[in-house]
DNA sequence: CTCATAGTTCGATTATAATCGAACAATAGG
DNA sequence: CCTATTGTTCGATTATAATCGAACTATGAG
């Protein structure tokens, strides 16, 4: 879990609503986001969370349920996630 | 300025070294990190720091000079720099 | 067993980004 | 005026990343 990899996976648009989500609404399965892309690309952008350690999946049933890293990413990076969470609220 | 832009500018290990010396250092001319990259590779990334709002430049003789946008950061994205820096630091 | 649901994986395509060298521009010094 | 220094711009190349459709896997429901 490196700094460059959490920066990266976040600066996507896609991904970071995904996070945002993840955060204000709790674990969710991937179908629950309503993404606007393929189903494959949706699959990338959880894969690119989860291998850079922002989220964690386990699955249930036929589906997989996401979940934020946040005590990972807090004891890591402290500040970090919540000061991006923060400023992307302000919508 | 957009949090996804920043998070970009950000996520690359090049452009972080920058912004690290330059929050440590103060501000700096671009020859002044020992960039090992050509030239305009170091001008591409300065150039990336600079249109996603991280730092400004001023021209200052045959030199530019860099600083960061500290100020600016911090108030659109409150602990957000701080975090990163933090988090970059234990090396 | 069959079928629908939820995601994944694969392969291909397209779009972005990083990188370089060469030529250029601006400034300061002699 | 000539030259060195500092960085930019341009064009080309290469590397990464996003995207999709199609085929696949696993699970649960009937």
């Amino acid at each position: 879990m490196t700094l460059s990899g959490v920066l990266y996976a976040l600066s996507d648009p896609l991904r970071l609503s995904i996070v945002k989500s993840l955060a204000t609404q709790g674990e969710q399965p991937c179908g629950a986001f309503g993404l606007s892309v393929a189903k494959s690309t949706a699959s990338h952008h959880f894969r690119v969370l989860r291998e850079t350690g922002v989220i964690r999946m386990k699955p249930e049933g036929t589906q997989h349920i996401n979940s934020l890293r946040r005590e990972d990413l807090d004891s890591r990076f402290p500040g970090l996630l919540d000061a991006i969470l923060q400023a992307s609220e302000p919508v």
